[in-house]
DNA sequence: ACCTGAACACCGTTCAAGT
DNA sequence: ACCTGAACACCGTTCAAGT
């Protein structure tokens, strides 16, 4: 039986999985169509070549984003919903969004969770340029969340006992406080910490 | 007169400044080489491969990040000079920070500033896992907006159109709202909006 | 101790040629 | 319209050989 034809989603989704195990940098074009079982060039007929393949990925994935839907009672508590949903479908591709922000569509991104945020800073009673600022500082801080998780799941941790040490001797009086920092991160924790932080400050005044 | 010797020195030095030119990715050992007016193999003598290269031009990057002063009577005030300090620094050199950030060695990039927030946090009367949560939420914060940053120079924007529509849709009984978001960011100005939210709100309560 | 050129296996991309 | 192999210029790295 003849091999199936090839196409343009074919090898999308080939190298979307590439990219998602192993990063942006272990996608070669060889490779891939090693995984694809064809001749290189067929991939340049129906993709162009690497940069627009990664321009079409990031394109790709943007377009997958849902919509987020707030959940909560108070503005508050929907805006920080919005910011944990967005996080959580962020992660799930974390090197796809890497390629998405790498190649300037972040805030295309956004736009979905965008209209969710616009609506509950408003509700919350903030308006123009204040409301926007508001819009604006919760959206850098999920991707610059994600963008920082993403590396430390890449680079687990080095020099670990350099960093516990200096710890210790500022934090002397505070055991408890250095006990703390020698811990590795509770990522999940220490974003819905820093999101609440930011809405009620962004809030409040 | 003979070519004064080739030192390790020579080589990193070289290697920042193509790094902090054209990024990481534009650095070649034959363009170094170039550069250097030396044989490829000469540089590897000296350090190893790239990959060992890229791990002395990151440690070197740690190394260079000079203790912050916290300035302001207020902790409030402290915390977010010491932000504002450290980000002024990081984005000094941005591509080099990125190589730090790949390589896994952000937590070792903060421990002078560390030091100087946890007394801060310290002060503003908060303990233990409270303290630690404040230290990392601030240091997060800032890496984030650094790594946000660095892309957004990069890749300057692309289908402005695009997002300015749907902007308008969803802020449409808000004008000024609209024509905020419609313009491009302040980084500088939205960067200290967040870290004086964010800081508020880790304090008060 | 330091530097060199040759060589290897890889890479992205183009092109002329096939069906 | 789709696929192919050959070829080009690049890359990181190794190695044996020089001084």
């Amino acid at each position: 039986m003849p091999k199936p034809a090839l196409t343009r989603e074919d090898v999308l989704d080939a190298a979307a999985r590439l990219v998602e195990r192993h990063g942006p940098g272990a996608l070669s074009m060889r490779g891939l169509a090693a995984e694809l079982d064809t001749a290189v060039t067929s991939i340049y007929w129906h993709v162009g070549n690497r940069e627009s393949l990664l321009d079409a990925l990031a394109e790709a994935t943007v377009d997958r984003l849902a919509t987020v839907r707030a959940t909560g009672r108070t503005p508050r508590q929907r805006i920080v919903s919005v910011a944990r949903a967005l996080r959580r479908d962020l992660l799930e591709h974390p090197q796809l969004i890497a390629v998405v922000h790498e190649r300037g569509l972040t805030e295309r991104m956004f736009v979905p969770a965008q209209r969710a945020l616009i609506r509950e800073v408003h509700a919350a009673g903030l308006r123009g340029a204040r409301a926007a600022a508001a819009v604006r500082a919760v959206q850098f801080q999920v991707v610059g969340y994600v963008l920082v998780e993403r590396n430390r799941e890449r680079a687990p941790v080095r020099a670990r006992g350099g960093a516990a040490r200096w710890d210790a001797s500022a934090a002397d009086h505070d055991p408890p406080l250095a006990r703390a920092l020698a811990h590795p991160v509770d990522s999940e924790r220490l974003f819905v910490t820093s999101v609440r932080a930011l809405v009620d400050g962004l809030l409040t005044r």
